[in-house]
DNA sequence: GAGCACTGC
């Protein structure tokens, strides 16, 4: 985990010097009277290692029940717990990931992520394992975290002797309560529900400074602010938050110019990147003590804002803006876009330089622009594809989409495209209920449901195991190639594998070439610019998904070296076999190339859809295409993983689509 | 001829 190692500075403190040991008998009361417990608490307070202790102590977990607290760092945090409570991980305390389930028959704390709680609730409608859920970090608003708490509401109904503690930032802890008293007899009296309960952290006053005047180019006026810090101010080191990694990557060359004219005496600059797309080698650099006459710098992304927390950090800088997702549901294009932070977001950029001493912050913005900036970020289930969570809310035997109680309901549109799309792919009924066994086993795939769709279908046109193939290699989502400075080199090794047809097919190319030809090894990948983390990933995916299929009673006969054109009993060449089963599962995503060589969607031609560069149909003819990813960013929007298809297999998979729509 | 914030099953 990249960011795992962040957690520990925070958390190896004597268990009681932090500063929730005050508050154990408080809570432990608290949550035996009241069912919800709102925890608010900043990082480092202790809730999520100290409060599953304290409950298992209390004998929460007397007759076998688990308590379990869905935490990022599943990892990190229970091996922590287990340290303190002098077990074996897997034993008394244990985690549970995607790919990794270290828990046992005796394991009373599980720490598990929230995808995987809410996957439990499939098996186990009621969580019933359970006495004490714990919801971590509930005010970043996830996808999954929304729906956990909606479905929790709701088994809470059922299961009045469940206990449920939300951790969160004091500014939305008034929401969660009045989230589970809602539509309740004693809603009136708040108490009778649940109570919030604070601890205290130990943040050190941080002064704020704004621009008099809004500035041109952040950029440059970033660079300008680390330096006057670094000549004027007293010892410390600087955070700046920027958007991304071309931003990040330009201020510390901006650094790096002006350094040079700083006088041979003074004291020098460290200047360090971090974003998510760094290796976890590359992301350590931060988290070591810069050497004597060295002032730090770090330019980071959004990672810094709540996941990764640096030590020593006395000077901020905030830029004002964050990338984010959203999603256009008349389009259905999501773009990824430079936005002003909220305030939420905003406070909490400016707690990172109290941590361990007074601090700064410098705003990039007036004092007035702050004041007009929205109070918190849209919950991502505002600006969202849908699609896969009412797949999942159906899954779970919630039918009335509408009339679920969503923490924040997400807007009409979007959950409208979302049934609409999930309707032609066949996985709910004229009546919006889930198909047997179609849409029950798209939603227990993990996959989202276009892709699942094909990976069901592919039975029928005889290349389930391609199709297991290209399904893995697509969810690393352009991650396979490594990144290389020399672009001349990394085209020519991505050559080697392309395949006419398109993207998919070389993405299959590549996957069968690394398990054979590769023979899975790092080496290898190496010499041919692929990423050997992505790979290995690609085939644990791959592994996971063929045990699905095999649950459902699908068999999958592994055939290698069939993306070489193999006609099969039939006659039908391998390559059309493919193409025809993603037309079917992607049809909604199919475009026609221009005279000019960009694309129109075939139900939206206002929107010009350029291949990305990465793409094999870059500067490639081909009339119509399915693609399975498109993003826009900042004015283009691209389309990438093209393959080609033909028009009429458009009709023949998706006739109602189509006919509606044309 | 561009380059994707962050999670996650």
């Amino acid at each position: 985990m990249a960011d795992s190692e962040a957690f520990i500075p925070a958390l190896y403190k004597p268990a009681g010097l932090l500063p929730i040991a005050r508050h154990r008998d408080a809570l432990l009361y608290t949550i035996e009277k009241s069912p919800v417990t709102i925890l608010v608490g900043q990082t480092g307070s202790g809730k999520t290692t100290q409060l599953p202790q304290y409950l298992e102590q209390a004998g929460w977990c007397k007759d076998g029940k688990i308590i379990a607290p869905r935490r990022v760092a599943a990892t990190t945090v229970a091996k922590r717990v287990a340290d303190e409570m002098r077990c074996q991980l897997g034993q008394k305390v244990g985690y549970s990931i995607r790919f990794e389930d270290v828990t046992s028959a005796s394991t009373k704390i599980k720490f598990l992520t929230d995808g995987l709680l809410l996957r439990e609730a499939l098996v186990d409608p009621l969580l019933s394992k359970y006495s004490v859920i714990m919801v971590d970090e509930a005010h970043e608003r996830s996808l999954s975290s929304d729906v956990l708490l909606g479905v929790l509401k709701k088994i809470r109904k059922r299961r009045p002797e469940l206990r449920i503690v939300v951790s969160s930032a004091t500014l939305q802890a008034e929401t969660f309560l009045q989230f589970f008293a809602r539509g309740y007899a004693d809603e009136a009296d708040v108490n009778a529900v649940g109570s919030i309960v604070s601890i205290e952290g130990r943040a050190f006053p941080v002064n704020t400074h704004y621009l008099s005047d809004p500035c041109e180019d952040y950029l440059e006026r970033a660079v300008r602010t680390v330096f006057d810090i670094h000549l004027t101010e007293p010892v410390g080191d600087i955070l700046i938050f920027l958007t991304g990694r071309s931003d990040i990557d330009t201020a510390l060359q901006m650094i790096a110019d002006r350094a040079l004219s700083l006088s041979a005496d003074a004291e020098k600059i460290l200047a360090l990147p971090l974003y998510a797309g760094l290796t976890t080698e590359e992301q350590m650099y931060v988290f070591e003590a810069a050497p004597e006459k060295y002032r730090k710098v770090i330019c980071a992304t959004n990672i810094a804002e709540a996941s990764v927390t640096i030590d020593g950090i006395v000077y901020v800088i905030d830029c004002g803006f964050v990338k984010l997702r959203a999603y256009n549901p008349d389009t259905g294009i999501e773009t990824l876009s430079a936005t002003p932070v909220s305030k939420a977001s905003a406070t909490q950029r400016t707690g990172r330089a109290g941590r361990t001493k007074a601090g700064k912050c410098y705003r990039l913005y007036t004092e007035t622009a702050y004041d007009m900036l929205p109070a918190a970020t849209v919950p991502e289930i505002q600006r969202s594809n849908l699609a896969p969570t009412i797949l999942q809310l159906k899954a779970l035997g919630i039918d009335n989409i509408v009339r679920f109680d969503f923490l924040t309901p997400p807007p009409a549109e979007l959950l409208t495209r979302a049934l609409e799309l999930l309707y032609t792919l066949g996985a709910l009924d004229d009546y919006a209920k889930l198909t047997q066994p179609l849409g029950n086993r798209m939603a227990e795939l993990a996959l989202e449901p276009m892709l699942a769709k094909c990976l069901l279908c592919a039975t029928d046109f005889g290349c389930l195991s391609e199709m297991l193939s290209i399904a893995a290699m697509t969810t690393l989502q352009g991650n396979v190639w490594f990144t290389h400075d020399s672009k001349k080199q990394e085209e020519t090794a991505k050559r080697k594998f392309a395949v006419e047809e398109g993207d998919h097919l070389t993405l299959l190319n590549v996957y069968e070439s690394f398990v054979t030809k590769g023979k899975k090894d790092a080496k290898w990948c190496q010499q041919h610019y692929l990423n050997f983390k992505s790979m290995s990933r690609a085939v644990s995916i791959r592994n996971q998904l063929r045990r699905y299929l095999e649950r459902f009673g699908i068999a999958v006969s592994e055939t290698l070296n069939t993306s070489q054109d193999v006609l099969k009993a039939g006659g039908m060449p391998m390559h059309e076999r493919l193409r025809r089963c993603l037309t079917s599962g992607y049809f909604a995503q199919a475009a026609r190339m221009q005279a000019d060589g960009t694309f129109r969607l075939v139900n939206d031609a206002t929107t010009v859809l350029h291949a990305h560069p990465s793409s094999l149909m870059f500067n490639r003819k081909a009339e119509w295409v399915i693609f399975t990813e498109v993003m826009g960013m900042g004015e283009k929007t691209f389309v990438r993983d093209v393959t080609k298809i033909e028009r009429g297999w458009l009709v023949e998979y998706a006739p109602s689509y189509y006919r509606l729509n044309s």
